[in-house]
DNA sequence: GATAAACTACACCGTATAGTTTACTTTTGG
DNA sequence: CCAAAAGTAAACTATACGGTGTAGTTTATC
């Protein structure tokens, strides 16, 4: 069964530049299978509709989003260092190809489909995986003063993503430059509301 | 000409209903027709193409929004007062179902149409055609300390959306009910970093 | 009350799309 | 080596869409 996965993989990566580049509704599924070089009726021997495909793709999608590895809060060492890791590994995440190009495609989706959007969203990705735990143990440790743990992680990622990630998925701007700066801008709000002096 | 005009509101009303409800390329001419009452040949007759009748209700869509007066500087005014109307006002904007909805059919048409969204983020609305003026007065009173002012007033203003815009645009939250806890964290982080104690 | 403008219903055109069918060839595996 | 599985090209179905043409009716204006 080698040739049979070779075709398939060759229709889901197809599937993920056109979805991506075009969206999905402006995708056709000729195209698919042309992008593909492979027979539409393979296609759908494949995948049954193209929703199923669609499906399919996000999976693979997702699998391909190198999500960085979950990184501890380090009693002793400076807060401001790790914040700043922290970030600076987010902004890859936010910034790299494969993440917008889902991004793009899940997105544009999401605006006619709310089901998805509130599944996409239950799936927290890049240091929200693991930084209310990370920010406790800060808490514990007698560096930070937080109350509310979930509306903090949530100040700290969403300026990364509105300064960083809206502007590259909109195609305001091509690629951002002064990530360094930003990064430390926004470690320096954080720090003002929450470190202990 | 009155019956005129009737009808081609009604048209461009139907189509703020549909397209922002489905998007517009999921919204047919028959569709539109059909929710306005009106004859398909009605709707040809005042708009040539689908795309001329996107611009008029996109431009109908955004004439509706209410964007709220532009809010000076008080000097000796409490400065945390004064940024609390001003977050305030922001998100009776930012909720205001004339606003999302202009803005759910906008964000999917930005997402395969880069020119456009370009074109709507030069177009500055809401606080942001103030509040780095605000900003500039406050800092001239001694009561702000402010290097960057498009970073300080981006900082200020995302966090209002990415935590009450966003959600709504995407259907993740029906509606946001702890708005006034938003804004007044919303200050107190940014008076953190910039106010002068 | 006549005239021009605007609306209506409806058929129509060309194109495109999701998905199917068919008739035939290639790959795979026991 | 042969049968089953999976591939191919291409025609085909049914439907939908953007847009047009037409013939007749309603509405406003003089």
């Amino acid at each position: 069964m080698k040739l049979s996965e070779q075709k398939r993989l060759q229709i889901v990566t197809a599937a993920e530049a056109l979805f991506s580049e075009h969206g999905v509704a402006a995708t056709s599924m000729d195209q698919i299978a042309a992008r593909a070089e492979v027979s539409k009726r393979t296609v759908y021997n494949h995948f049954a509709t193209k929703a199923d495909l669609f499906a399919a793709m996000l999976e693979a999608m997702f699998a391909k989003v190198d999500q960085g590895e979950i990184l501890a809060y380090a009693p002793g060492e400076s807060i401001h260092a790790q914040l700043t890791a922290i970030a600076q590994q987010e902004i890859g995440l936010l910034t790299s190809p494969a993440f917008l190009k889902v991004a793009r495609v899940a997105f544009l989706q999401m605006l006619t489909d709310a089901s998805l959007a509130k599944m996409i969203n239950k799936s927290s990705m890049g240091c929200l995986r693991y930084f209310s735990v990370f920010l406790q143990a800060a808490v514990d440790d007698g560096v930070l003063a937080i109350d509310d743990l979930e509306l903090a992680s949530k100040q700290f990622v969403f300026q990364l993503k509105s300064l960083v990630f809206y502007p590259l998925l909109y195609g305001l701007s091509d690629s951002v430059s002064n990530t360094d700066y930003l990064v430390e801008e926004s470690v320096k709000l954080f720090l003002a509301r929450y470190a202990i002096r």
